[in-house]
DNA sequence: GCCGTTTTCGGCCCGACTGTTTTCAGTCG
């Protein structure tokens, strides 16, 4: 699959045009067609050799001409003209802060400045006064912008994130003129990575919200403080921006700064089309610019002629239209989720007692939780050998005995091998009340060897889910190149249920994997992979990546209870 | 550069904060 690639061709050819000072509406084409082809789950390579690059979204006959001369010869003409003429490594300027197009530009052109050392000294000798636009004071941003770029690194985890947004909502809460609070952006999209946590309040008092939110023993640096809106630096790296309004604009700036962007650019389309004008300050009369509505999200949707859109769906990929004509899901919620199938025990490599981890499992009002130790190859994972098996089912034959109120269930996390079959034979297999495959050594395969192996393990009848299927791990690991439509197809034909690994560093598959498999009848598992109970809560990602991939609670394997979830696995 | 059930041309989201701009451009959300 070479969509990465062409995407990240379209992205690089928009940073380009930019700093050649072409209109922005243009190189937003170029964005937008590459964010279709980013987030496609067809294959780039065979549309263009069908000829039906233009049924994309935002892919017309310019760029689609581009796409296919660059899949066809393996390069562009036009993109090896324009690096002659501006330099593709001057792109690294872009990121950072406080440096945009024109700015690069200007660099580029007057001092010849192509990289970030060469502009770290331009600054230290101070020759950047001496430009159109700049001075001083922006020598020295630029030197602080470097710096910050170096030592943050770029997204967050979806828990950290969580984790430090809430305790900061905490803090807030303090103060008595907070009158509504609440996480916005992608940390409310509950998206798989965090650029930023963001950060709504409605209050009377902007000034002293401002001065409490910089006062943050956690605050490194202010980035700007102003009336509305703060920004600042965590001491581990983390931005925080804040917004504040009044009471009457909540609604409509808790929509605006949720976004994502380009659903927001959707929605204020869809105002203008109305007569309307969206802003965050609320709904307004085009014309007369009176008030109409902004209080609750949900007015301003309903006043626009939608139906309200839940936060994780806002990423313009089809909500808004399925929002107009009434056929947006009804997502699966936390509460529907009846019990954990992957959970690691001390009898392999997990930190916690089956005994404990059931009684933390019950605390959280499971119906059921599943054991799913490793089996006997993962040596360093201690893999249960064939006779320690029997004694862990044993044990917990006795614990369901004693323990009142939660259904252990014994199943095992089966490595799949290189030829796709499994670590244990058919004889063990079928003694588990559960079998969950996965591949956890022997990642480096080809797109058909690794898709073989897949599907291989899911042909054999004691499976029953296939755990964290592409292996990525967020940051580290890239995801195995996989023929995923093959995968999805096999697992209707044998009924094998795919994971949504819950791990915060996995979610995997992804949510745009669940939305195509849902399309294509698959059902799914939300497992928390938990190596110690501290990990069970983890659950509430995989529910988000779950919402996100558009799934309801029929898609999800434990929504069921006890019975039924039973009468399924056949055990 | 893309797009169209009002349009094949003329729109394309809208606003906050900062700096050197004496009236607003650039960058970012
Ligand atoms: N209307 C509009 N809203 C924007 C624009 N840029 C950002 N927003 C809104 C939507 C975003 O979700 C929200 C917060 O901006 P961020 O830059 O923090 O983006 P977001 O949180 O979505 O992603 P992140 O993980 O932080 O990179 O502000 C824009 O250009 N126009
Ligand atoms: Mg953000
Ligand atoms: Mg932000
Ligand atoms: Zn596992």
């Amino acid at each position: 699959m070479k969509n990465k690639e062409v995407a990240n061709l379209l992205y690089t050819i928009a940073d380009l045009l930019d700093i050649r000072g072409e209109i922005p509406f243009k190189t937003r084409a170029y964005r937008t067609a590459a964010q279709t082809i980013e987030n496609l789950d067809e294959d780039i390579e065979i549309l263009a050799k069908e000829g039906k690059l233009e049924t994309l979204p935002g892919v017309g006959k310019a760029i689609a001409k581009k796409i296919t001369e660059y899949i066809e010869t393996g390069s562009l003409t036009f993109f090896e003209k324009l690096k002659q003429e501006i330099p593709e490594g001057i792109i690294e300027l872009l990121e950072i802060p406080g440096l945009g197009p024109k700015k690069v530009a200007a660099l580029y052109n007057k001092l010849g400045i192509k990289t970030v050392e060469e502009l770290k000294k331009a600054c230290e000798e101070g020759k950047l006064r001496g430009l159109d636009g700049f001075g001083e004071i922006t020598e020295r941003n630029i030197l602080r912008g470097i710096q910050l770029k170096e030592k943050t690194q770029g997204r967050f985890l979806l828990n950290l994130a969580y984790e430090n947004g809430s305790r900061y909502v905490e803090y807030m809460k303090q103060l008595p003129y907070i009158n509504k609070i609440s996480i916005a952006g992608s940390l409310r999209r509950m998206k798989e990575t965090i650029g930023d946590i963001d950060i709504l309040v409605s209050s009377d008092k902007p000034e002293e919200v401002m001065n409490h939110f910089v006062a943050y023993p956690e605050v490194k640096q202010v980035l700007l403080k102003g009336r509305t809106k703060t920004s600042v630096i965590l001491e581990d790296g983390i931005q925080v921006d804040l917004r504040v309004v009044e009471e009457k604009s909540f609604g409509a700036a808790l929509q605006y700064f949720t976004g994502s962007k380009d659903h927001n650019i959707a929605l204020r389309g869809i105002a203008i089309k109305k007569g309307y004008k969206l802003s965050e300050y609320g709904l307004f009369e085009k014309d007369t610019d009176r008030y109409v509505t902004g209080e609750t999200e949900e007015e301003v949707y309903r006043t626009l002629g939608l139906s309200y859109i839940p936060p994780e769906l806002r990423e313009n990929r089809g909500e808004i239209e399925a929002s107009l004509n009434n056929s947006l899901p009804n997502l699966v919620t936390y509460e529907d989720i009846k019990g954990d199938l992957h959970v690691h025990s001390k009898w392999s490599d997990g930190l916690n007692t089956i005994e404990e981890i059931a009684i933390k499992a019950k605390e959280l009002g499971y119906e059921y939780i599943g054991i799913a130790d490793h089996s006997q190859s993962l040596k360093i994972a201690k893999g249960l050998s064939e006779e320690r098996i029997l004694s862990k089912i044993e044990e917990i034959k006795k614990l369901n005995g004693e323990i009142e109120g939660i259904h252990i269930l014994c199943g095992t996390e089966c490595d799949i091998k290189q030829d796709g079959t499994l670590d244990y034979p058919n004889a063990i297999l079928k003694k588990f009340d559960f079998v969950v495959a996965g591949i956890h050594m022997g990642f480096k395969m080809t797109r058909e060897e690794a898709t073989k192996r897949i599907t291989t393990a899911m042909d054999n009848e004691y499976v029953n889910i296939i755990a964290h299927p592409t292996c990525r791990l967020i940051g580290r690991r890239e995801p195995f190149d996989l023929d995923m439509d093959e995968i999805f197809e096999k697992a209707v034909e044998t009924n094998t249920y795919l994971e949504i690994n819950a791990f915060p560093d996995r979610l995997d598959l992804n949510d745009i994997y669940c939305k195509r498999g849902k399309e294509m009848g698959v059902k799914f598992v939300i497992n928390t992979d938990a190596h110690s109970i501290t990990h069970l809560p983890y659950m509430q990602y995989g529910v988000a990546t779950a919402r996100r991939g558009w799934l309801e609670k029929k898609d999800i394997l434990n929504t069921l209870p006890i019975n039924d979830l039973k009468k399924v696995i056949r055990c």
